[in-house]
RNA sequence: GGGCAAGUGGCGGAAUUGGUAUACGCGCUGGUCUUAGAAACCAGUGCCGCAAGGCUUAAGAGUUCGAGUCUCUUCUUGCCCA
């Protein structure tokens, strides 16, 4: 018997582009299959043969089930990457990217992966950049681009801005260098205005795991309270305070100011304020910095009066931890019921005044209380709950005119602006009268200069000796461009839209096709985008469907599900050196030695394959050493695709030996010679391997993969025991074509090989699935609840007939001598339970 | 500190959603074949017990005829937010 050749079968398949599923032409019904699209890092790795495989396993189904099935693939090419590594090869970001691209083409394409190509779209690209700049306008002149100073973390060593993620225990994730507040003109999306769609549309979403809707949600952060004016004790002047917590308002010791609070103007001559507002500068602005953060104060000589307590002045602060683009930029601090403020008041020996009780009194405060508990110390709200004296104290606050009910977000505007040479240059012009307009649609693209210096500090454009310099077409005028770049997660937000069109040169979006094939019916990537790569897409689908009415779009995944991790075994030598699982020998089930010199080796646990733990494996190699179909094979086989998976070359070569025993099962239809038929099995046969489809295909639909797989598994095993029986040959190959073409979506290439093989014609049509044909099914038999026998029964066999059945069953007659059966439960088709008791 | 998951053999995991716990795979043990090994094939494999049988889903309680599944308490792990 021939072995199954799967260099020369994949190869071949490859070659004849296998039912790539883009078109289907007689079909109407559309599927959008989307997988996370890869940043061009150099080689792919397992978490991509991962996540695309599932991707494929999809795409390939719907397509057998008759949809067109839109399948496309492209490159997140901007990003930092690109620079470093052009800094270390002396090779420019482009041509690095490029490489990388193309190395990783023919990696993907390794993996018979259905991706239509043609489509294929890259971000660095100025085919595609160009479009992303012209919806930037777009987004300008209808409100949503917005120029604000903010606070920005700022890496010293570096010389750029850090987006918080990079910000990790106050330090820099590249430098590792203490990361300071530097206030700089930045570019904004402004995400807040779609703050209450982006929250309310998650309940749209039915098919997105609770996980991350509630990790959106919380992001979001929706809350409540209310702004209330202090009027200041020695004149009219008031000062905006916003509070979440109203209700403990008669808790109120203190003042806090931001110190850019515009008070602050009145100190820009006060050494001390100027030191402290250096100190303050020097801690980053995450919130976990700032909780994080010794609280610090700088008292001033001002008062204000308390707005419901008579004669009781507060004394004004200026804090650390009052941010200006939170809120007002101004808190009244209650110490017993927020952490930050019992800090503060205990360091400036400040009243406590506890005003909300569980109703242990007496009790001195060690932290603050923000549990639940009722009103005290706090005149008409004694007695209420939080709730109710919010309530109760927004009112009173609204009808004395002190203040104003106000809904309030965590989310914060999107902040864009990047100092960095590899991204979409911001299309925006700085004219010499201190204008700042658009650059004019027709002049786009503003492309990146390709001689640049990427060795210099700071913003590379910025220091280009000319780029920058340009005129405005329309008037003539002389004008600076914009030097910074888009954050790389622009290019991501809306490239799913541009799959639907990306040739169209008139326009980045095309109607037609995008209202056609959006929404994305199923988008798969990781879980560690569930926050802002979602969350900004979301946002550019509600924010290009407000800037073009032709396009209503609300929502742009209907469906999302996020894959788990690759992870591996991590090994070091006695000295504490990662090695590469290529450099250890396994010697017995437990040892493990490194080859070289036979000295042992520390087995670290399964972690998530990383470059710095040695414990990658590349797909490559594996697919050279297994084939392609093996190795698809087993990512998915070992564990459910949601969760994290242990990558085992000892499992790989397994699936590998799988394969080739339903190679053997196909070959074997050719060689066997059956004289004497016996009909009388044949129904039988044909309902439990319809049976085996019905399951399987359930499984698939649950994405539970690896359920699938273990079903293949039983249904091999069962074609096994039926080759030596005297089934029909003709039956018996019918049933194969089924079994493979249910294999198509997990092992292309060996599917249409042996589909090819047994000369089937109806290639790319998915079985039918019928449900409940089992003839036969396991029924338990149990006294007082435990299961004593299982028999073997007909389908809806009823109670009075089990009862005749086990009437002379040696197993079960023991329990009912001296026994009376007071109760029987019958579950049909499962069990029946006799509950019995002495006679 | 708060929120959300999860905990099943030596390992990865399954269990039709309250009805046969441990499917399927890996590993391991024995056998056939082979000079030997590899491969392939056959058989066995939760724990205790010679057996009949008993026990078992992190631990403990509860609801139920019946709990891996529901409720409560505790412990452990992971993720997110602080």
């Amino acid at each position: 018997m021939e072995r199954y050749n799967f260099q020369k079968i994949e190869k071949k398949w490859r070659e004849k582009k296998f039912a790539v599923s883009v078109e289907n032409k007689e079909s109407n019904k559309k599927y959008y299959c989307l997988e996370m699209f890869p940043y061009p890092s150099g080689k792919i790795h397992m978490g991509h043969v991962r996540n695309y495989t599932i991707g494929d396993v999809i795409a390939r189904y719907k397509y057998l089930n008759g949809y067109n099935v839109l399948h496309p693939m492209g490159w997140d090419s901007f990003g930092l990457p690109a620079e470093n590594a052009s800094k270390l090869n002396n090779l420019h970001p482009q041509e690095w990217t490029n490489q990388n691209i193309s190395t990783m083409k023919k990696q993907l394409k390794q993996l018979g992966l259905s991706i239509d190509w043609d489509r294929e779209i890259s971000t660095c690209d100025k085919e595609y950049y160009k479009h992303q700049q012209s919806i930037f306008i777009d987004f300008y002149n209808n409100g949503l681009v917005s120029r604000k100073e903010t606070y920005v973390n700022w890496d010293p060593v570096e010389k750029t801005v850090l987006a918080n993620e990079q910000v990790i225990n106050g330090k820099g994730w590249r430098s590792n260098a203490i990361v300071q507040r530097k206030k700089l003109s930045q570019w904004f999306f402004n995400i807040t205005k779609f703050s209450n769609e982006l929250l309310s549309d998650l309940e749209k979403l039915k098919g997105w795991p609770e996980k991350v809707k509630l990790m959106q949600k919380n992001w979001i952060g929706k809350s409540y309270g209310c702004e209330i004016n202090f009027e200041m004790s020695e004149s009219s002047d008031k000062i905006k305070v916003f509070t979440t917590r109203p209700d403990t308002i008669f808790g109120a010791s203190f003042i806090a100011l931001s110190v850019d609070h515009s008070l602050s103007k009145n100190f820009k001559d006060n050494k001390d304020f100027i030191k402290f507002k250096e100190d303050c500068n020097k801690t980053g602005t995450t919130e976990e910095a700032l909780a994080n953060a010794e609280k610090l104060g700088l008292k001033t000589n001002l008062y204000v009066k308390h707005p419901l307590i008579k004669d009781k002045i507060l004394p004004i602060y200026f804090a650390n931890f009052v941010l200006m683009d939170y809120g007002s930029g101004a808190i009244f601090g209650c110490p017993a019921h927020d952490q930050r403020d019992f800090d503060f008041a205990k360091k400036y020996n400040l009243e406590i005044i506890e005003v909300v009780s569980e109703g242990s009194k007496g009790k001195k405060l060690e932290e603050a209380y923000t549990g639940n508990g009722k009103l005290i110390n706090s005149s008409f709200l004694n007695g209420l709950n939080i709730e109710q004296a919010k309530e109760k104290i927004i009112n009173e606050i609204e009808k004395k005119n002190l203040g104003t009910k106000k809904t309030l977000y965590r989310l914060k505007d999107w902040g864009i602006s990047r100092q960095r040479y590899w991204g979409c240059p911001i299309p925006m012009l700085y004219l010499e009268d201190g204008t700042i307009v658009p650059v004019e649609k027709d002049e786009l693209p503003v492309t990146l200069p390709k001689d640049v210096d990427l060795n210099a500090k700071g913003n590379p454009l910025n220091s280009h000796p000319s780029w920058k310099q340009t005129v405005q077409k329309s008037s003539g005028k002389k004008a600076i461009r914009e030097t910074d770049t888009l954050d790389t997660f622009v290019d991501s937000s809306w490239y799913f839209l541009r799959f639907c069109a990306p040739k169209n040169e008139n326009s980045p979006l095309d109607e037609k096709q995008i209202n056609h094939w959006m929404p994305v019916d199923q988008y798969i990537g990781g879980i560690e985008h569930a926050i802002l790569h979602l969350l900004y897409s979301r946002f550019f689908t509600k924010g290009v469907s407000l800037c073009n009415k032709n396009l209503n779009l609300s929502e742009p995944f209907k469906n999302l599900f996020t894959q788990g991790m690759v992870c591996h075994k991590s090994f070091k030598d006695e000295k504490g050196n990662w090695l590469y699982p290529d450099e250890v020998e396994k010697i017995d089930t437990k040892t493990f030695v490194k080859k070289s010199d036979k000295t042992k080796v520390i087995v670290g646990p399964p972690e998530s394959m990383s470059k710095s733990k040695k414990n990658t494996i590349d797909p490559e190699d594996m697919v050279n050493l297994y084939g392609a179909d093996a190795v698809r094979w087993f990512i998915l086989s070992d564990s459910p695709p949601e969760k994290d998976v242990q990558w085992s070359n000892v499992g790989v070569s397994s699936s590998n030996k799988f394969l080739q025993k339903i190679w053997n099962l196909n070959i074997s239809i050719f060689n066997r010679k059956i004289n004497d038929i016996n009909k009388n099995d044949e129904e039988k046969f044909i309902k439990e391997v319809d049976n085996y489809v019905s399951k399987i295909d359930i499984a698939i639909n649950n994405f539970r993969f690896n359920v699938a797989i273990a079903q293949f598994y039983e249904l091999y095993n069962y074609f096994k025991d039926k080759l030596d029986t005297k089934l029909d040959n003709k039956v018996l190959k019918e049933s194969v074509i089924k079994f493979m073409k249910l294999m198509i979506p997990f092992t292309p290439h060996l599917a249409y090989e042996c589909l090819e093989l047994l000369k089937c014609d109806t290639i790319n049509k998915w079985p039918d699935v019928n449900k409940n044909l089992q003839l036969e099914i396991k029924f338990a038999i149990q006294i007082n609840g435990k299961t004593r026998d299982i028999i073997t029964i007909e389908k809806d066999t009823l109670e009075n007939e089990i009862n005749d059945i086990i009437k002379d069953n040696f197993k079960i007659k023991k329990y009912f001598e001296n026994q009376k059966v007071i109760k029987t439960i019958f579950v049909k088709n499962k069990i029946i339970n006799y509950i019995t008791s002495k006679q």
